[in-house]
DNA sequence: TTATGTGAAAGCGTTCACAGCC
DNA sequence: GGCTGTGAACGCTTTCACATAA
């Protein structure tokens, strides 16, 4: 029993959430450079974002800036690390092992922002047994065992589509609560569940509306006009 | 030179635009099963949304239903097709072929969705000249090249941090107007280029943000309470 | 009668601008 | 003087609810 006040949980907007990795990605590189201190400007910089969004964020969290001085950088990456879960490292499975699945549990980038893959599962029996990045590949049937044993609550799905919601369906059933979801399909779960969505088609999809709208007009810069403005 | 009347420019909001993908492939997946006709209510459920918003998103690009019937499932595919650029077969050049960028190479999603990988380039001299799914690994240095000859308007960066804001910079030099970015770097590009990120980790950070939330009171979902709700 | 298309309302998210504090 | 923290304004997105048309 942790935190128990039910009422204090603090209610961080969703767009908010999706900006703390970004922000604690920042903090890492200042880190690196050694630099300690930073202020709210040269952070939104750094994060792609516009300062007042960045101050407003970091507000929901708490205030961890000192006025006419900026934030203490290792100082905000803790705190923002552990609003983010950072503190915990989480065990993630990895349904689907094709070129993409393959890949993701080869990614380094999992392991180094508090992740850990602890189990490849496959269907296909040539799949199983296959030895990669250090684990080897567990069947499907075996499901259940692999996500008692490592006791996973964050899985990844990158099977074909068909079999996406046949396995989310599973894993849900056997405990997972979270999903990051890499097949082309929308994927349905019980309240309580969360899934995150990742389609690499759709996000090349959107890059070639705009990519249209350039070429039906040059002058065009993405459905608005540049330049010509003020025509002195 | 195609549509002249610039102020003509529908201003379809980005939201809209973020969903016509996923309509598009609700729709492929209607048409493969034969189906003719459909309501918004049945196509918003497919796609995983409200039917009023799916409504109002395709009112944004014309009238192409039926009241009191529907929309003709071929007919509406085909007018957002046309809309997102799946008319065009649109060629694509990636960089860095690491774990992710292989993935990528081989990956079967972009094809079906309009897109054509014409080119792979890595820095690496032990990549260059490596055959992936029908293609060779060219040389970073010989970027130039590669663009001029593909034509390519679109790249995928999927090279390590450090490398992709220079890699970005002489994409963007070289006539290169939408860029996917795969790297864990926030890139800053020109006005009239447009970049969306896909971050692998972020996503991961996301989800374990609502994990520890569940895990600080297994009643609470997501920051709100489920159930409990008119305690008789 | 049925289901679309759409003004109007409600809800979110972003940005401004300045009060508050170092 | 400088920079954070934040109410208030603004703009975008979603949802409602119904007029409109087949």
């Amino acid at each position: 029993m942790t935190r128990i006040a039910p009422t204090t949980t603090k209610g961080i907007p969703e767009a908010t959430i999706a900006r703390l990795p970004v922000y604690l990605r920042a903090l890492a590189s200042l880190a690196d450079q050694g630099i300690a201190t930073i202020s709210s400007g040269a952070l939104a910089e750094a994060a792609g974002v516009n300062s007042a969004q960045l101050r407003k964020d970091l507000s929901y969290l708490g205030s961890y800036g000192t006025r006419g001085v900026g934030y203490n950088v290792e100082y905000l990456r803790f705190q923002i690390g552990r609003e983010v879960g950072s503190a915990h490292e989480w065990p993630v499975i990895i349904v689907g092992l094709g070129n993409l699945g393959t890949a993701l549990a080869n990614y380094s980038g999992f392991s180094s922002r508090g992740f850990r893959v602890v189990a490849l599962v496959d269907s296909a029996p040539e799949q199983v047994g296959r030895w990669i990045h250090g684990l080897t590949v567990s069947a499907l049937d075996d499901l259940e065992q692999v996500v008692a044993s490592t006791g996973a609550a964050i899985a990844v799905i990158a099977t074909p589509p068909g079999a996406a919601q046949a396995v989310c369906d599973r894993l849900v059933g056997l405990g997972v609560t979270s999903i990051l979801n890499f097949a082309a399909t929308v994927l349905v779960v019980p309240e309580g569940v969360n899934v995150r969505k990742v389609d690499l088609g759709q996000e090349l999809q959107i890059l070639a509306y705009h990519e249209q709208r350039k070429s039906d007009d040059p002058r065009v810069f993405d459905g608005a006009y540049a330049a010509e403005v003020t025509p002195a």
